[in-house]
DNA sequence: TTTGAAATATGCAAAAT
DNA sequence: ATTTTGCATATTTCAAA
């Protein structure tokens, strides 16, 4: 479903929402848009109502927030019963989110935040018993970078070359 | 660094911001957390300084902002230069954000989104460039699940339970 | 951490393009 | 149909306590 394709002020919005979604105001937006402030909310409501805002989430640094490890869990669950198993897996404490894998051996990827090792076995112990088979648990860095290349204005032409 | 360990405060403030870091305001978190607007204001002051929260973001349905294709790429760079070529990754039209991987045969997860097949070829001979050996390209479902139950005021007890 | 006042931002209705 | 304008309301900010 894509009621309207996006034009350069969705574009602009989008990339702006990505990069601070709570500090910038619609004021400064529509300051840098010249447009009006109203014009702005309008979209921003367009784009939320039309699903490609899903919403608006604060970046946490779980290594400061106190949990210096984080790790993702590679697994597998029935094609059944991926989906319930993925949903229940998001209510598994100390999980932070669960995508799943369209092609491959593996369909689950499950982030997981923990104070101790002891956090991420009970984890993968609770995704056993929810059925899902677990191939790999890998270390990653807290850090990370989003550059958000697909809604910059200048990147419009590249994104859309063949 | 912490400075401070989060209190029950801090981790309600986290959660909320966590699930809606937009329409939530600062009276509301107030009214909720039963403390003064300033009270919260300073509290998210405090957890910016601090490195905790990192920024605010919109979350969006790439999918439906015309971006079908969803990837993870998984790529290994020298040790010495990870880091340098994961920031240029980011800035490779169409990657979303690259994370380090700690252990392992590959150090590299790439994000990348596209409207066709070619959009995913084009950044895997880019990070090639670069200097990334290309391991896998692994499609992911747009849709992800963030419970996000780190800092859920009740999960605090299953948190630190060893 | 709270209180209260000033400045600013938002939301809504009506009007205009 | 979308954008703008203007006003009433609500919210954030900053001072001082």
């Amino acid at each position: 479903m894509e009621p309207t394709p996006l034009d350069r002020i969705d574009k602009r919005i989008l990339h702006a929402l990505q990069n601070d979604a709570r500090s910038v105001t619609t004021t400064e937006l529509a300051a840098d848009l010249e447009v009006s402030p109203s014009t702005v909310s309008n979209r921003i409501e367009h784009l939320e109502r039309d699903g490609i805002i899903t919403g608006y989430r604060a970046t946490v640094d779980y290594e400061k927030a106190g949990f210096p490890l984080q790790a993702v869990i590679v697994g597998t669950a029935s094609m059944s019963d991926r989906e319930t198993v993925a949903k229940q897996a998001c209510t598994v404490p100390n999980v932070v989110n669960v995508r799943e894998l369209m092609f491959g051996e593996d369909n689950l990827l499950v982030k997981v935040v923990g104070e101790t090792s002891s956090d991420l076995t009970r984890v993968a112990k609770a995704l056993t018993e929810l059925g899902v088979t677990v191939r790999k648990k890998i270390l990653i860095s807290d850090e990370r970078f989003e550059p958000l290349t697909a809604f910059e204005p200048e990147s419009e032409l590249v994104i859309h070359d063949p």
